[in-house]
DNA sequence: TAAAAAATTTAGACAAATCTAAAAATTTGT
DNA sequence: ACAAATTTTTAGATTTGTCTAAATTTTTTA
């Protein structure tokens, strides 16, 4: 498989798990930052290589082998993305691009011994889980910040947006995962929240809140 | 910079460091186990990026800012296979294929930040030396086994030929980086020696003798 | 339901990297 | 020094991945 080819499956894969069932060649272009006719093409040679369902003017879908491929993409990104933070001290704004690039090293044995060398960790720097060697991946079950009741007291486990931008704003406003939070009041009018977070009360607007990944604390 | 671009700029710098001023089309070719003729294209696209000297006919060699280059993506390699061993526990016969792979990640950063892991190492796992940061780079200046006078003691402290079949030979003769050897007899008929390696008196031939890099200790 | 709008595919072109076969230049041998 | 051998380059084709512009299909809407 080619880098490209690779990049392909891996966004069909992202975009299947926001909840599309069948994905449109204009939405792939869109993530791909590309041209429809150049995913029609794409989807041609993936269909050839038994990697995803397409039939013309249908839309497209990864095949039980495809998915696969996807997860082990995925698995590799991911486990870099923990070496970068855990190992070399990037900060977690900073991992994503080189982890696209170091998600194509070919060696199984690598990604094995990697994986050994990080402990076997779960989630990535972003909360993200990590899928399995075998291809066992468990959905995030989170909730978002945004969907939670007032009173309410959550650990921050995740983003849903791991753009560099809204990264570096969490940092600003010492926001990090692992973090209790609790919920005290909802704005009407914007549906911001005031949350409280390290004994310090914080303003947060829906758009942060509805990206944030929560687990509800029951007391 | 493609990936096939700096194989090949890494390729002409091996070359030049064999000994081998003017780099012929067909000995680029050979190396690159590719066509003559993809030589040829290739040199000149090196040449319109200002990456190599190249006039048809006359061969071809690095300039300034090829050499710098090459240089930069040694280090890459040789730094990931430090990381590859001494990390991760892979054998100095197999890093080389991966290496081949991680050297063309692009993050100046990445590279710094895994240096500093490594604990800036000097050499890489096969003794080569790694090229600093802003391109300084010491030759091997050791001699070879094969080169030693009779009586000689010398520490082991590179391989010419790091192929995965030469590496394997020599870990199953216990003959490591670091070992220290006595030259006891030299054999006039094929030229092999023997030699006293950690108590014990092992028989190599001229072929072994002469990709090993030794420094002589004297006494 | 038929025309308009939107989405998708086709057709043809391009750049990178390679190949084979043929032509041209250089080197070698006598 | 000149023909033969060798090396190197050119010409034309192929594959991957992309593009634009045109054609086609599907969807929307009036």
């Amino acid at each position: 498989m080619t880098h490209s080819e690779e990049n392909y499956i891996k966004a069909i894969f992202h975009l299947a798990n926001t909840g599309i069932e069948v994905i449109s060649t204009n939405a792939l272009a869109e993530k791909m930052e590309t041209k429809p006719s150049s995913v029609t093409d794409m989807m041609r040679r993936l269909s050839k290589k038994g990697l995803v369902h397409y039939k013309k003017y249908q839309g497209v879908s990864l095949t039980t082998l495809g998915t696969k491929t996807a997860l082990s993409i995925i698995r590799k990104h991911r486990l870099w993305e923990v070496f970068l933070v855990e190992k070399l001290g990037f900060t977690w704004d900073e991992v994503h691009e080189i982890a696209e690039q170091l998600e194509h090293i070919k060696s199984e044995k690598l990604i094995d011994k990697l994986d050994e060398l990080l402990d076997f960790p779960k989630f990535d720097p972003h909360g993200d889980p990590i899928p399995g060697k075998n291809g066992e991946f468990m959905e995030h079950d989170n909730q978002l910040l945004s969907q939670l009741p007032i009173g309410s007291v959550a650990l921050c486990v995740g983003v849903k947006d791991s753009s560099a931008v809204f990264l570096r704003f969490l940092d600003k406003n010492s926001i990090a995962l692992g973090n209790k939070m609790k919920i005290i009041e909802k704005e009407e009018f914007d549906n911001s929240l005031r949350i409280l977070l390290n004994e310090r009360e914080l303003q947060i607007s829906q758009q942060i809140a509805s990206n944030l990944y929560v687990k509800k604390i029951e007391l």
